[in-house]
DNA sequence: AGATTTACTATTTTT
DNA sequence: TAGTAAATCT
């Protein structure tokens, strides 16, 4: 029986006088005037974000239920806390909210239509590392292994794949320009390319590049998507410069009838190419909308006068840009600093002392930063941190959920959820002591192709099936055990069949029972297994917020929680909130009192691969404006003169060239480091 | 033969 | 650190 309900809406306030005071002029008219189509322009630190989160708090404000809102952000945690703003600001409600990244929001709506594309609703999303892994087992298929060098690394294929994809390009194209060592095996690569997109599709499976694509088909073809259309009234993006071929036209698609649709952006902090970004799309909105507003928000709030005119003086030497001048009305401040090094070491110990004197003059560590090109850049300044016993997270490198032992449980809840996937079988299967990669795909094929084959491995005679196949005793047996668990935790001990995921046990206890059960094969494997365990636990705290493992799955997947940042929020309120290390892409979007940027030599930044290459170029400097514009207050530039190298010998570390080449803009200062 | 261990090498960036 | 190749067990 359907319940009655009843609607409170909250009165709206005067909202526009209110807006009024807090926007400047441009902002303003972005965040109220807009209907139809509009390009925000936007400088760093001009409070783009800002402008985004009063303009869905305006809307709400006049009315516009939250359910017809879509935006559209580069992290979903951006999206959160600008949804969370946006209520505070207008005191109004926003559930219902279409919003996250373009993955997160095509997840919510496959959920759902999933079986109009062919797809069960079930399916489960593979990231990079299970791609590389299925890669692989197509390759070790399709490739005499005689031949294996002579083609590229399952790494290889999975990028020729994504550029196919995301920038819609042909393969021939891509090889011929990018990978022309590999020329002459064209077709066959196509061939695994094929059976990869093959194998995905029978085996219920998504990658991320499918989410977008198939979000796209989804929009194109089916009658359902026009009721999604019918819904969404505003469409928000941020960080437009950073979408693809797909984003952009999804974009194009959902916000056919809409009211309006704002996208922001901002070309001197486009750094996403790798993946298929281009911000020419920027452009190509509007030539899609003829119509289109622009607006450019050029004050900057966030820096003070002298790091913007370095940030300035760097950006001007890319030629391929909308003009923009930014300036701020903050007060005069510290010059950057360039600031050589003698070697690794000393760089570490300077920017640590420095830290600390920061801290001393009331500058806590989380308003001070560490920003480099490359994850494994930071190595020796962890050392350094820890002598100093400066407490610090990494935003960098490997993820939360791509940890081995992270996905070695989700591996479980993947087959539970989605029994016909082979990768995650492997992975379980291998992990049991005795079974390699061989023996596990012998065990799988005689059970894998079965209607569900999780039953079907659970009811299977592991003697007789595995009879004559050289398994080794020590595998079968490890695997009874197996079987006798998916028996205990997922399926109906009277007949044996697999249990519908709402008679499981919670996700919680679920997470528990599958922590108990590989925590001997993680003793075996490895050293810090106990910090392993540990964060097995906390994975089970974080699932308390989930009802079904399905969601819980392509959550963890789309909301990326970093190693070393703790998934459980609070947990370290008593101590000092840590000092920050990032990958300048990973700092996209945040600023703090203080930065450094290390390791800022020819080769790291920019980065040797880019050398000759104009385009690739030019996004590197744009990585350095990105790294400049973080600072509030202080900015410095760190470089080893001596960088040990294996190769050569010892070289001299030659100052990056973003640096040399404003040298006589008078935009530095010079330091000298010494011991 | 295949599983497991050990030694070695080269590191871009990520939803 | 992680992926790979070669060496060594079973």
């Amino acid at each position: 029986m359907a319940k009655k309900t009843f609607k409170v809406k909250l009165p709206a306030k005067a909202a526009p006088e209110r807006f009024r005071q807090e926007l400047n002029d441009e902002q303003y008219l972005a965040v109220t005037h807009q209907k139809g189509p509009a390009l925000i322009i936007a400088g760093a630190g001009s409070g783009k974000t800002r402008a985004l989160t009063y303009r869905v708090a305006y809307l709400i404000d006049q009315g516009v239920p939250s359910n017809a809102i879509m935006l559209v952000t580069f992290t979903k945690k951006a999206a959160d806390e600008m949804v969370h703003r946006a209520e505070r600001v207008s005191g109004g409600h926003t559930q219902g909210m279409l919003a996250g990244t373009f993955h997160h929001v095509a997840n919510i709506v496959l959920r759902k239509y999933a079986e109009t594309l062919g797809y069960h609703s079930n399916f489960t999303i593979i990231d990079r590392s299970d791609q590389l892994d299925l890669f692989k087992l197509i390759m070790g298929q399709a490739i005499p292994k005689d031949q294996k060098t002579r083609y590229p690394k399952a790494a290889d294929f999975s990028d020729i794949y994504s550029l196919a994809i995301n920038q819609e390009r042909q393969v021939d194209d891509i090889i011929a320009k990018e990978y022309p060592q590999y020329t002459e095996l064209v077709n066959e690569i196509k061939v695994i390319l094929q059976a990869y997109h093959d194998r995905k599709r029978a085996t219920n499976v998504m990658d991320f590049d499918d989410l977008l694509v198939n979000f796209l088909v989804f929009l194109r073809t089916q009658p359902a998507a026009d009721k999604l259309r019918h819904r969404i009234r505003h469409v928000l993006v941020d960080e437009f410069q950073d979408v693809n071929a797909i984003q952009a036209d999804i974009v194009y698609e959902i916000s056919r009838n809409a009211e309006s649709v704002s996208v922001v952006g901002d070309d001197a902090q486009a750094i996403y190419s790798f993946r298929g970004a281009d911000f020419t799309h920027m452009l190509h909105f509007l030539d899609k909308y003829p119509g289109t507003r622009e607006y450019k928000l050029e004050e900057n709030y966030r820096s003070t006068p002298e790091i913007l005119a370095l940030a300035n003086a760097s950006i001007a030497h890319n030629i391929n840009q909308f003009q923009k001048i930014l300036y701020t009305n903050r007060p005069t401040g510290e010059k950057p600093a360039v600031c050589p090094c003698a070697d690794k070491e000393l760089e570490a110990h300077f920017i640590c002392q420095k830290i600390l004197q920061f801290r001393d003059e009331d500058i806590p560590l989380y308003e001070q930063a560490v920003l480099f090109r490359a994850a494994y850049h930071r190595i020796a300044l962890e050392q350094a941190l820890v002598e100093y016993n400066i407490p610090y997270v990494v935003r960098a490198g490997v993820r939360f959920f791509e940890q081995a032992h992270i996905k070695d449980l989700l591996a479980y809840l993947c087959v539970m959820v989605n029994p016909v996937e082979q990768v995650q079988w492997t992975r379980i299967l291998s992990m049991h002591p005795g079974i390699g990669d061989a023996a596990a795909q012998k065990v799988l094929s005689t059970f894998i192709s079965e209607p569900n084959p999780l039953e079907a491995f659970v009811a299977l005679d592991l003697a007789t099936a595995l009879q004559g196949k050289r398994v080794r005793a020590q595998g079968k047996t490890a695997l009874q055990g197996l079987q006798q668990f998916f028996l205990q935790t997922a399926c109906n001990p009277q007949d044996g069949s697999l249990l519908p995921p709402d008679q499981w046990s919670s996700l919680p206890e679920l997470i528990e029972l599958i922590t108990k059960y590989i925590t001997p094969f993680l003793e075996l494997r490895y050293k810090d297994w106990k910090e392993r365990a540990g964060d097995l636990r906390e994975l089970g705290n974080f699932a308390t917020k989930y009802h079904d493992a399905s969601a819980f799955l392509s959550d963890i997947l789309t909301t990326i929680p970093l190693k070393g940042e703790s998934i459980v929020d609070g947990s370290e309120v008593e101590e000092e909130r840590p000092l920050v290390l990032s990958t300048i892409h990973q700092a996209k979007g945040l600023e703090w009192r203080v930065v450094f940027v290390l390791n800022c030599v020819e080769g790291a930044l920019p980065i040797s691969r880019a050398f000759g290459d104009p385009a690739a170029l030019e996004e590197e400097r744009r990585l350095f404006y990105v790294a400049s514009t973080r600072a509030k207050d202080y900015l410095f530039f760190t470089y080893p003169e001596f960088v040990p190298s294996y190769m050569v010998g010892d070289m001299i570390g030659r100052p990056s060239r973003f640096i040399e080449e404003i040298r006589g803009d008078n935009v530095f200062e010079e330091w000298d480091i010494e011991l």
